[in-house]
DNA sequence: TTGAAAGCGGTACCAC
DNA sequence: GTGGTACCGCTTTCAA
């Protein structure tokens, strides 16, 4: 059905290994009058290379593989996006795959990407065996590039400053008077973003002379119900709680409504910081104070990041940190100790 | 760096024709012996097969496509979750391209499957050239499933029934009382879903014996900025509204910000329903009133009818339609006729 | 400038 | 039961 590089070479009377160079653009040992035959031709068959017998022999595809543990959550959904839109303004397409973070589940999708040859791999919120992943693809010659996770010595990592996020989000609570500040996050995993955005939550707690109490700090996951389960837990627990910051946006909701039902007015009684900024902090009333976190600017640097390994680019970033920004919108008000 | 079958058939002193057999599971004719010869010899060479190699010769690789709009939409993005699952549980990747509704971009994606010989392509939220994209489609032996379009005639669609949704929703509002019902919605294009959630709109009302008012319509885009200014436009033209239908929740939320600046409150002085039932209805406050459909099942539906053709299961159904349901939650209070 | 031919890693037909 | 071999469609080397 499909016109293969043969039909082109017949009905242009050229060979096929000469077809094959002006249609890859390499004109410089073809006459023009060849040229001009091989396209003419081509162009009449509709002629489209099949790409899976040109990756075959390359031995790598145009594809690039996006390991992602969920694209129905919002914030991973835009990220994907700008990976998605940078990647087709190369050329590329997408081969994704969602995991859930279920090691077996992102090992598979990996090795599946290396079936098919795909040209890089974006691996986005994996903590587990990360340079373990890394290797493999390696020893593939796959380049990628890793999303939400770094540690002393890797290179191609594209990520947000947890820390400095966290740090700013709290001590904007403690500026605007808050002295008893709740933190709700999620996955108590190691390496997790988790750590780093507790640590700023306490250094912020440190800097101001203010005293950590781990009575004020709930873990679970990083989604609705958490929030809202620890929310009630916290409250319950001390009654003196004025502020409660949030490992990201989904908890912060899922708190938000506790604190709704538990009868604590926000801002009014209870102050409330996310972290993400997915859209729906502006949908929410009243609108979410949030760290924003770049997810569709994070996705088109790791692209971009790895494009530049695929096509050798000599001077390259080694990682990139993106520093989120604390975005004031409606449920911060003023603490207790407001001057 | 990757063994191949030769490796395999080397090393267990099979020849690659056995070999390729046994590897696929067809024990019918080789002995027990040189099958555990051969399984063993895979295992310990760490043998996958090359999925482009074989793609190439079968004239099929296991990859599926998938045509979208926008995978940051959060009901697209449900859905795809819905197609990914489906499709990794029958082993097949996904291959993913977003279009933002750009027919070049729509046909680019498609051409592209083809040209990976993806396994089966499901259309998404594409109206212009769907008959020929399937036509396409079909000459190169590519089976597809379109989903949110469909047109007498046409099979293998999966789609939800605007109408009826619709005509519930604004049924509900006349039932609990309104009389003058706004209705906000996007894309003029012909052959748009709005068209048939419209019509339910008028039928509602002409069977509750209202007449249709057209400065009680207004269309825009799917978006919070269409029901913002809508919304507004609506009440300052016909005071007398207690009550707007909108044709998805991002345009109910943007209404609903509306109807607050203008000073009404929402439901008591104002209802509203929207359509979709992304997970934002249930983050505002009051909760969203709306139509629900089923993205994440609409996406394994889709996938299943893809894969009943490309198995060539003999029965399968033509088309699948979903009901949408309505979900009955905070936004809609009795009206002014309300007995 | 041009083209013959050797693969890329599999599949599957057919002979033994 | 087993294996030789002709492709699948394309790239690339190297000789002409």
């Amino acid at each position: 059905m499909a016109a293969t590089i043969k039909d082109v070479s017949k009905a242009s009377n050229v060979s096929i290994a000469t077809v094959s160079k002006v249609l890859n653009g390499d004109y410089s040992k073809v006459s023009e009058q060849t040229k001009q035959r091989v396209l003419e031709a081509a162009r009449r068959l509709h002629y489209r290379p099949n790409l899976l017998a040109r990756s075959l022999v390359r031995r790598q595809s145009s594809m690039l593989g996006l390991v992602i543990p969920d694209i129905a959550n919002p914030y991973y959904a835009d990220m994907c996006r700008g990976m998605a839109d940078e990647a087709q303004r190369a050329g590329r397409s997408t081969l994704i795959s969602n995991t859930d973070r279920q090691p077996q589940s992102e090992l598979a999708a990996i090795k599946t990407m290396i079936d098919y040859a795909v040209a890089g791999v974006v691996l986005v919120g994996i903590f587990k065996n990360v340079p373990e992943h890394v290797d493999l693809l390696r020893r593939y010659n796959v380049p990628c590039a890793v999303v939400e996770y770094h540690e002393p010595g890797m290179e191609n990592c594209v990520y947000v400053d947890d820390y400095s996020g966290s740090h700013e989000a709290v001590s904007y609570l403690i500026g605007r008077g808050h002295r008893t500040i709740g933190y709700i996050s999620g996955f108590p995993e190691q390496g997790h973003p988790r750590d780093a955005r507790l640590a700023g939550y306490r250094q912020a707690l440190a800097d101001a002379g203010l005293t950590y109490d781990p009575f004020l700090v709930e873990n679970g996951r990083f989604n609705l119900e958490t929030g809202y389960q620890k929310a009630a837990i916290l409250m319950q627990r001390n009654k003196d709680i004025t502020a409660i910051a949030c490992g990201n946006d989904m908890i912060a909701l899922g708190a938000f409504r506790a604190l709704r039902e538990y009868g604590h007015r926000v801002p009014a009684d209870v102050s409330l910081v996310g972290f993400d900024d997915v859209y729906l902090s502006t949908t929410m009333e009243p609108r979410l104070t949030t760290v924003r976190q770049p997810a569709y600017e994070l996705g088109i640097a790791a692209v971009k990041m790895l494009a530049a390994q695929i096509d050798e680019d000599g001077a390259r970033e080694k990682n990139i940190c993106f520093k989120p920004t604390l975005i004031k919108r409606d449920t911060v008000a003023a603490g207790p100790a407001a001057t």
